[in-house]
DNA sequence: ATTATCTATAGATCTATAGATAATGC
DNA sequence: ATTATCTATAGATCTATAGATAATGC
């Protein structure tokens, strides 16, 4: 090791972290890696003593983005917040903030196009997030199991009505989505059993 | 008018079509007009007798296939099929075919990064969509009123549960966050009515 | 001596334009 | 005569690499 300790490693979470800003703001193939190392006051050469590819940087970028993301969630449902958790997500500051914000309503649908190696650190780092959701609901359900798929719905919710709402250009009309995500989210996450099929037929 | 009458237009349709699948397919950035042009049997010089501009063009195809899209939901509701509707929206079909799939699921956060013009583009041809959408809930709760928003919240949750199929590699799993995302879409659709204080309460 | 940085550049691609060519109706 | 097409290219950007330079520990 012949620069300072640490050297290496501090300009690496330079460049994570400019990467996972600007793809959640501008979406990854929209932004490309002369500008990210400009933002980690680094020139573009420097970038592969650091990765491998950009498709590597990609991975370490929703890897670290969704672990942070973890964190939090776990801090907000351990503290039986599971209420504010989804108000703060369904937040106009977090409409606003994409760059900061959920890393699966800015990228999911790229991360799709991309590579198996990246669907799988994808995956692989929602799981542990969907399973505290699903904790978390079933708790709220009275103990009945709750699936980590189903918990992806809950998500999927989040996720799409988030998106709707930052590609709706009327602030009202965005808010008014806001709000009706939350509704749709609380009911989702009631303990109230499935409608009945006499219920369901009585409705049309 | 000195080519063939209707020259023009059918070149202007294949463009449009060519670039429709492949924006869902690859993304708006990560598709070039060259490869569209391909597509369309023209080459690249061409386009700009066509649109203004790329962008232009992406307008062109939110608002070609957002009206396909409503025609079909129209037929659907028509014929009274919600729950057939949804079923094929969260169907493995669907998942894997992109390209001629839901504009939304596939272009939502990409839009909501795009020109002021494109997304008031995306609004005002998913409003219609949205409001066929209130009408069939409004139907289905015994006919109490359901906004806009309302309807965008149900729609969230299929956009973003088929986002989630879709950046899952694992098939069996990606099937899951289909069929929790149906369980999830019927509930939020039936009548029953949201969860009572006390329910909640209790549920903790 | 080692390694992270820099400058410089390769080679491909991107959007957009200019000017020549071909296809048609008057 | 008009217009959609073609070829060719401008000028910017993209990912990635090569080789020189600077920053440090031994």
């Amino acid at each position: 090791m012949r620069y300072a300790p640490g050297h290496n490693e501090a300009a690496r979470d330079r460049i994570v972290d400019a990467a996972s800003r600007l793809f959640r703001e501008d979406g990854i193939a929209a932004v490309g890696l002369a500008k990210i190392m400009t933002e980690a006051d680094l020139t573009v050469g420097t970038f592969y003593t650091h990765f491998k590819s950009k498709e590597a940087l990609v991975r370490e970028t929703l890897l670290r983005a969704l672990k942070v993301r973890h964190e939090e969630l776990g801090q907000a449902l351990r503290a039986g917040d599971f209420e504010m958790a989804v108000r703060a997500y369904l937040s106009p500051a977090h409409r606003d903030a994409p760059g900061t914000g959920c890393p699966t309503a800015a990228l999911a649908s790229e991360v799709a196009r991309h590579p198996r190696a990246t669907r799988l650190t994808f995956a692989s780092q929602i799981a542990p997030s969907l399973d505290l959701v699903a904790d978390c609901l079933s708790t709220r359900r009275g103990g009945v199991e709750v699936s980590r798929a189903e918990a992806a719905a809950l998500f999927g919710l989040l996720v799409g009505t988030l998106q709707l709402a930052r590609a709706t250009p009327d602030r009202v009309e965005s808010d008014a989505i806001l709000e009706a995500g939350l509704r749709a989210a609380f009911r989702l996450a009631s303990s109230d059993p499935e409608p009945s099929k006499s219920t369901r037929a009585r409705a049309r």
